[in-house]
DNA sequence: CATTTTAAT
DNA sequence: CTGCATTAAAATG
């Protein structure tokens, strides 16, 4: 799946079969059918297999009947049906947008279209292999891993909402992202499950120290879902990718008993459609060869392309656009009905041209921090300002770990009706505080208030973007690591010139070294006894908060695990040097990371002595997390050494 | 142009 | 009938 954590399977997703039959339902005159065709197209999803031909059609009715009448009445369900009508309201105009240019001249945009083809077909890369591996079921199987009796019966993950659901379940017509009340009208046997979220990230680390071990710079989309560039892989060990991919396979399925299915390809978004073709536990090659990946095209509908969601699919198919080969006759419209950007997105599908490069998802750039929440109906304007208040401290939480302040806040507010607002300010310094934020975005909500009143609400949240790094010179100054850009900073990227390790105000200037690495034998007595102290007492000063992963949420970046098989390529040093202690350790990257965190744990302990703000210490963050990731991404201060991993050889691995 | 909303994953 | 994070574009003024 795509960028944002996402619950292994989302509502959204189009993981699995569209149901093209869910529109129809003889029951019910055309015109009274045609009100809630669409609505139930939607709600009944896209999971239902195509396993059963016969029975499936009947199947599908079923299901979406039955989805529809345990649906109907509620305030979400309303709401679902407003959004139809707009929607369809939409369409409506673009049809006659499309009616009205019947009648103009579109060559130009005809041409236009045609140029832009030709051009991207000259851009066209199918040198890189790209592999999307996708855990099946994930939390399912991760669960039934401790219970294997459930293996046959039908059950799912979730709470109020259906996280997953393994494919027993499936057969009833259950699905990620369905209401439980309504999974149990279509299977009363359902078994429901509480999630585990610890289960999940430490089973997902098992897999993606597989992962690692074909391509170290693997990218994690969401935490059951990777993608791959095995080029280079494969030419190294001299494989064939299919092969590879199913050695990747079995070593994932014999080191954690997870079954995974994969897709490989030319690029990322072909990749992606393909490691749906022959899930579960199986795998799909598209050749890395024009024709191929035309003819794959041609047919395709254009929900499977990740970024087509329910809206464009429905434009499209109104348009006349039902597969992605459809697109091309259509060309010239594209552009005036659908916009600029859909245009060239939808002949990029038609092309089968897809991003090849494939990075750490630590190296993606956050640009906002948020919290929200969902409670029971409220509209007391006290309760209100608390649950603001609330919010703003959440945030604030979640931005100190972020070690970042916004400058723009943004309210979220959900009525009792479903209905979404967002409003947002522009507040003049950077803000990071509980206070602060409460401050600013009280007026909004006052607003609000005004604006509609005795609104009652159902969620609140708050949201800060325009981000500035907070980091302060500890840990990252220690490896001579400067800011990584901010997004108001975009223009001197992460090139590391002398200046701009300068700039900012001096706090990233390189400490000295033997002040930072020297700990008297005093000193370092008293750090070793605290930081037993901590670990045992779990001391919130010095554990790291991220370590706990109750209240980790929103995407996770974890940084790549090192590939753990150490091959056969011979490091060409013998010794790393450790940044803290200077004393050269064994080129055994995961030793090395050990012997930094004991190294960390002293320093960290050393800061809380001598300075007092405990607050300060979790900005070391998880010695998992923020500090790997940094190795990771940036400059490896030398060593190991960092290579573009496409054209080079790896360091470690 | 900046701000707000919407769609998507 | 959850609950997050993040992007990007369209709509709006």
């Amino acid at each position: 799946m795509t960028a944002p954590t996402q619950p292994p399977e989302t509502p959204g997703a189009r993981t699995e079969e569209p149901p093209e039959t869910g529109r129809e339902d003889p029951t019910q005159t055309p015109k009274a059918a045609s009100e809630h065709d669409t609505l139930k197209y939607h709600l009944l999803g896209p999971s239902l297999t195509k396993a059963g031909q016969d029975s499936v059609d009947q199947k599908k009715v079923r299901v979406s009947e039955t989805i529809f009448n345990a649906s109907k009445g509620s305030k979400f369900f309303n709401r679902e049906e407003a959004k139809d009508r707009i929607l369809t309201q939409k369409i409506d105009q673009i049809l006659q947008k499309k009616r009205h240019l019947d009648t103009l001249d579109l060559s130009r945009e005809l041409r236009h279209a045609d140029n832009l083809v030709a051009q991207l077909e000259l851009s066209r890369d199918l040198s890189q292999c790209i592999v999307h591996v996708d855990c099946d079921a994930f939390y399912a199987a991760v669960e039934q891993l401790d219970r294997p009796e459930l293996k046959d019966l039908p059950f799912a993950v979730g709470g109020g909402v259906l996280t997953t659901c393994n494919y027993v379940a499936r057969k009833y017509g259950c699905r990620s992202g369905m209401a439980s009340f309504v999974a149990k009208k279509l299977c009363p046997d359902l078994v429901l499950l509480k999630l585990n979220f610890d289960k999940y990230n430490a089973k997902a680390q098992e897999v993606r120290q597989v992962l690692a071990g074909y391509d170290p710079r693997f990218e994690s989309a969401s935490i059951d879902e990777a993608y791959l560039n095995i080029t280079q892989y494969c030419a190294e060990n001299d494989m064939q990718p299919e092969d590879a991919v199913q050695q990747m396979r079995r070593e994932i399925h014999e080191k954690t008993r997870i079954t995974v299915s994969a897709g490989i390809a030319a690029n990322a978004k072909l990749a992606k459609i393909c490691s749906n073709m022959n899930k579960p536990n199986g795998q799909f090659l598209l050749p890395n060869n024009r024709a191929a990946i035309m003819k794959f095209m041609a047919s395709l509908p254009p929900r499977k392309v990740n970024g087509v969601g329910r809206v464009l699919e429905r434009q499209l198919s109104e348009i006349g656009i039902k597969t992605c080969g459809d697109i091309y006759q259509y060309r010239q419209y594209l552009s005036p009905l659908l916009g600029e950007k859909a245009y060239e997105f939808l002949i990029h599908c038609y092309l089968g041209l897809g991003r090849t490069r494939i990075q750490p998802a630590e190296e993606y750039e956050r640009k906002s921090v948020g919290t929200e929440s969902t409670f029971q109906d409220m509209s007391d304007p006290v309760k209100l300002r608390e649950k603001l208040r609330w919010t703003a401290e959440e945030l604030e939480k979640d931005m100190k770990k972020a070690e970042c302040k916004g400058r723009t806040l943004v309210l979220k507010v959900k009525l009792h009706t479903f209905e979404v607002y967002t409003r947002q300010v522009v507040v003049p310094k950077a803000i990071c505080t509980a206070d602060d934020l409460y401050t600013y975005s009280l007026p909004i909500l006052a607003k609000l208030e005004q604006e509609m009143a005795g609104m009652k609400l159902r969620l609140m949240g708050l949201r800060v973007t325009q981000l500035e790094s907070t980091k302060k010179p500890d840990t990252m100054a220690f490896f001579g690591f400067r800011p990584r850009k901010t997004t108001a900073d975009a223009s001197s990227a992460t090139a590391p010139d002398p200046e701009s390790a300068k700039r900012d105000n001096g706090v990233w200037e390189q400490w000295p070294e033997e002040e930072m690495y020297q700990l008297d034998d005093e000193l370092q007595a008293q750090a070793d006894a605290a930081v037993q102290a901590a670990q045992q007492e779990g001391d919130a000063a010095i554990t790291p908060r991220g370590s706990d992963s109750r209240r980790r949420h929103g995407k996770e970046i974890v940084p790549n695990p090192s590939p753990c098989k150490p091959d056969t390529k011979v490091e060409e040093e013998t010794w790393w040097d450790c940044p803290i202690c200077n004393r050269p350790q064994t080129p055994d990257e995961r030793r090395f990371n050990d012997h930094i965190d004991l190294c960390l744990s002293r320093q960290t302990i050393r800061d809380v002595v001598h300075e007092e703000v405990p607050s300060r210490a979790p900005a070391l963050g998880t010695p998992e997390t923020t500090r790997k990731s940094k190795f990771g991404s940036e400059k490896k201060r030398g060593r190991p050494p960092t290579v573009d991993p496409r054209q080079k050889k790896l360091c470690f691995g």
